[in-house]
DNA sequence: CGGACTGTATCTATATACAGTCCGGTGCCATAGT
């Protein structure tokens, strides 16, 4: 069991365990005096072989936990990085530490310089290796990973595990299998944002065993949070450019289209702002161009996709509007909370229209892949002997995306098997109801993604507090009202709140369904309590997603009933 | 789903209305071609 840390010897740093001690002294090695709040319980877990799932604000140093931790292991650190841009940011961070030496593996190098990690690897002479998921979806390097017998697996970012990992970048679903192949290595996962069902995915997805989940500081107090709803899309944009103007700089604008991001820098730069567009549509070096600009603060405001984010390491952005809203509160706040990371006030504003919310039902729209998964379920259960998904690829002559998307879907529905070799064979059952049972789960995933959608949508129409919608989002209660949103500025949240509560005292019944309990809906199936707001509860139910159910009419009606 | 763009019709004919079509975000990797 692991010493119990006290508030007080956290602080102090006085802990006079063996552990934490090793871990102070290393901590100091890197030129830190002290750890910020669940920085050591994390590398504390971690040191000790437990896996880690840590949620904090970027700027709160994650990287600090694997790179303690990988100190005070000995073997190998493989670090799962999403981006090649960032591992290239991450090796440096390390350099400038004066680490160990760290390498990556990645298709942006040179082949000498991927043998030349590789070497230093095997000669024991790097103690990091950074690497995106695909790469460790292919057999040669898995293989050559298993041998060096990595003690330390950290999934960065590993809320792409369930945010990409289920149609854009597949191979992230597949991680659990490299946390298995490589013998089960104490495996970190570190994200910024990951609300209570996503934290639930990325251990399950990432097989992590008995976790110790450090969870802090999700309330950003000194960000005021607003919304602005407008009908006139040139009345909107007009709004955001003005607001852009007018604000205490550097800030973002978060769009939802390429053009977009275009179409606000150039309307700032017009009136006379320092600002850049940025979306994946640029080239490399236009995009390195601008992400610089950004950091010296030489570009003032950077319109851009949701691609703008990951290594802005920039403290001092004073607001974040959104001529949009993302997919998520999830995407929301992490996009947010890039804003005011130095602690001084910061604006977030999203400015939204009820149309604005249809892109993502085409994002969420096209049914599952069935051609695919017919062909792979009949060619895997059709073989003789395991089959390696390279083979698949070859006969069916497509992409790996496409076909590890279809693989994830028919292990999901348990037809399909992957071997410690990392090979394909056929559980049981015949193709027809593997497929359409991988086809049903797909689906269900889609209503739970719009779910999601919904939730942002709440978010923005709520007449309540900002902060206590969105903080209960991420499961954690704000029991006042937190005063720096416009709801609680203009009196809205408080008339809101007067009315559940009066609400509250008539239906007493609350106590069936308190955050956390499972329940069972007529028609949507179990699900979970994942907030009460008084006079009414939201569930978040395994096949459908978000639902918010009103007190009065769960109590009248019977359809939904505690398990 | 909604917006931008294109094409066609027409009693607001060098202008506008409307229907139809196309497109929309995030990044690995591999491979072709200079």
């Amino acid at each position: 069991m692991p010493p119990r840390s006290s508030r007080a010897d956290q602080a102090a740093g006085t802990d006079r365990g063996s552990v934490g001690d090793r871990i102070l002294a290393a901590a100091r090695e890197y030129g830190w005096e002290e750890l910020r709040p669940g920085q050591r319980e994390a590398v504390e877990a971690a040191v000790e072989g437990h896996d880690v799932l840590a949620v904090m604000p970027t700027g709160h140093g994650k990287s600090a936990i694997y790179q303690l931790a990988a100190k005070l292991l000995d073997g190998l650190t493989v670090v799962v990085s999403p981006l090649i841009a960032l591992q290239r940011d991450q090796v440096e961070q390390l350099e400038e530490l004066g680490a160990d030496p760290a390498v990556a593996v990645n298709s942006s190098q040179r082949v000498g310089e991927n043998r030349e990690a590789w070497e230093e690897l095997e000669a024991g002479d790097a103690e990091f290796v950074f690497l995106a998921p695909e790469q460790l979806a292919r057999d040669e390097v898995l293989e050559r990973l298993r041998e060096l017998r990595p003690s330390l697996l950290v999934v960065d970012e590993a809320h792409c595990v369930s945010a990409w990992g289920h149609d854009f970048r597949p191979e992230y679903l597949r991680l659990g299998h490299v946390v298995e192949a490589l013998g089960h290595p104490t495996t970190v996962a570190l994200t910024a944002t990951a609300a209570p069902p996503v934290r639930e995915e990325i251990v399950e997805r990432l097989r992590m065993r008995d976790p110790r989940e450090v969870v802090r500081g999700f309330d950003r107090p000194n960000i005021f949070l607003e919304v602005q709803r407008h009908s006139d899309d040139d009345a909107k944009r007009d709004a955001i450019v003005e607001r852009a103007i007018a604000e205490a700089k550097p800030g973002l604008i978060y769009v939802a289209t390429r053009k977009d991001a275009e179409r606000y820098a150039e309307a700032l730069a017009e009136a006379g702002v320092r600002a850049e567009a940025y979306h994946a549509g640029m080239s490399r070096a236009e995009r390195e161009r601008v992400h610089d600009a950004f950091s010296d603060g030489s570009a003032e405001v950077v319109a851009a996709t949701s691609a703008f984010g990951m290594g802005i390491d920039k403290a001092d952005v004073r607001f974040v509007l959104h001529a949009a809203p993302p997919d998520s509160l999830d995407s929301y706040y992490q996009e947010i909370g890039r804003g005011g990371r130095d602690g001084e006030p910061a604006l977030a504003a999203l400015f939204h229209r009820q149309e604005d919310f249809g892109v993502h039902r085409f994002r969420t729209g096209g049914g599952a892949d069935v051609d695919m998964l017919s062909a792979v379920a009949s060619r895997v259960r059709r073989a003789k002997q395991p089959v390696p998904p390279e083979r698949l690829r070859e006969r069916l002559d497509v992409g790996a995306s496409r076909l590890t998307s279809a693989v994830n879907l028919l292990e999901q529905a348990g037809a399909v098997e992957t071997t410690d070799d990392g090979d394909l064979v056929w559980r049981e059952g015949t193709v027809k109801p593997a497929v359409e049972e991988a086809a049903r789960i797909a689906e269900a995933r889609r209503r739970v993604d719009r779910s999601r959608v919904e939730m942002m949508r709440g978010y923005a129409e709520t007449g309540g507090c900002r902060r206590r919608f969105l903080l209960g989002y991420f499961g954690e209660e704000l029991p006042e009202l937190c005063g720096a949103c416009d709801t609680c500025r203009s009196g809205s949240a408080e008339r809101v709140e007067d009315a559940r509560e009066s609400a509250d005292a008539s239906t007493e019944a609350a106590g069936d369904w308190a955050v956390g309990q499972r329940v069972r809906h007529e028609s949507w199936g179990e699900g979970g309590v994942v907030s009460d707001d008084g006079d009414r509860i939201t569930v978040l139910f395994d096949e459908e997603g978000y639902k918010t159910l009103a007190l009065e009419v769960i109590e009248r009606s019977g359809v939904l009933q505690p398990l």
